[in-house]
DNA sequence: CGCATTTGACCAGCGC
DNA sequence: GCGCTGGTCAAATGCG
């Protein structure tokens, strides 16, 4: 555990495609602006809708990039987002929806830590054991009213490797990543007075 | 005291 | 139809 990695937070999901829903446009590309909190990464792959099994097994897609945000907006449009999940949320029954009824964004990142800070706040709700992974964890959005949650899990081949899953979109901004920009905005549009 | 995490139980989906 | 597996719930516990 030497320094090596201090894991760069990979990039929410929302970040990714232009063509996701108006509603949430003004967010989605928040969290990949640069700021202090939200440092680049040093080596994130971006998965396509994940295919765990090979991903687990050791043939992951470190070396190749990727692109998943067609098969990411592809699940939004036929999904309508995050915008489910209403509807079913009478206690425990009918509660879970169907995997890959949502957008899902996955990264591969190398890192000691298994939390990214990507400037949203987490709530853990459940960890188990499955059997292609170790200990995934399974985190929600804090935010009220978002219903995005992520899996954290490391490769069973490689366990410096950090695979994390997002799944909805954030319909609310990120409350660092809006720390670090209010400060800027005023400073913009007071010189944009002159 | 309030919020986050842990952990065992429960449940639904899927494959055989 | 049955069993396995993954995902979620919620009570208990810990921490600031």
């Amino acid at each position: 555990m030497d320094g090596q990695e201090s894991t760069p937070p990979p990039l929410p999901p929302p970040f990714a495609p232009p063509l996701l829903s108006p509603l949430n446009a003004p967010f989605l590309f928040a969290p990949s602006l640069p700021s202090s909190s939200l440092h680049p990464p040093l080596e994130t792959q971006i998965l396509p809708d994940i295919d765990w099994v090979s991903l687990l097994s050791g043939q992951g897609m470190l070396g190749e990039n990727k692109p998943m945000i067609e098969s990411a907006s592809n699940l939004m449009a036929q999904n309508g987002g995050d915008q489910d999940e209403k509807g079913n949320k009478d206690k425990r029954k009918g509660s879970r929806i169907k995997k890959t009824s949502r957008p899902r964004f996955a990264f591969q990142t190398r890192s000691a830590d298994d939390i990214l800070d990507d400037g949203y706040r987490w709530r853990k709700y459940g960890q188990k054991a499955v059997k292609n992974s170790i200990y995934p964890s399974y985190y929600r959005c804090t935010h009220h009213t978002c219903n995005v949650k992520k899996q954290v899990q490391r490769l069973s081949k490689d366990t410096s490797i950090v695979v994390t899953t997002y799944e909805g979109i954030h319909n609310h901004p990120c409350e660092k990543l809006m720390e670090t920009l209010t400060p800027l905005l005023k400073q913009m549009q007071f010189l944009s007075r002159f």
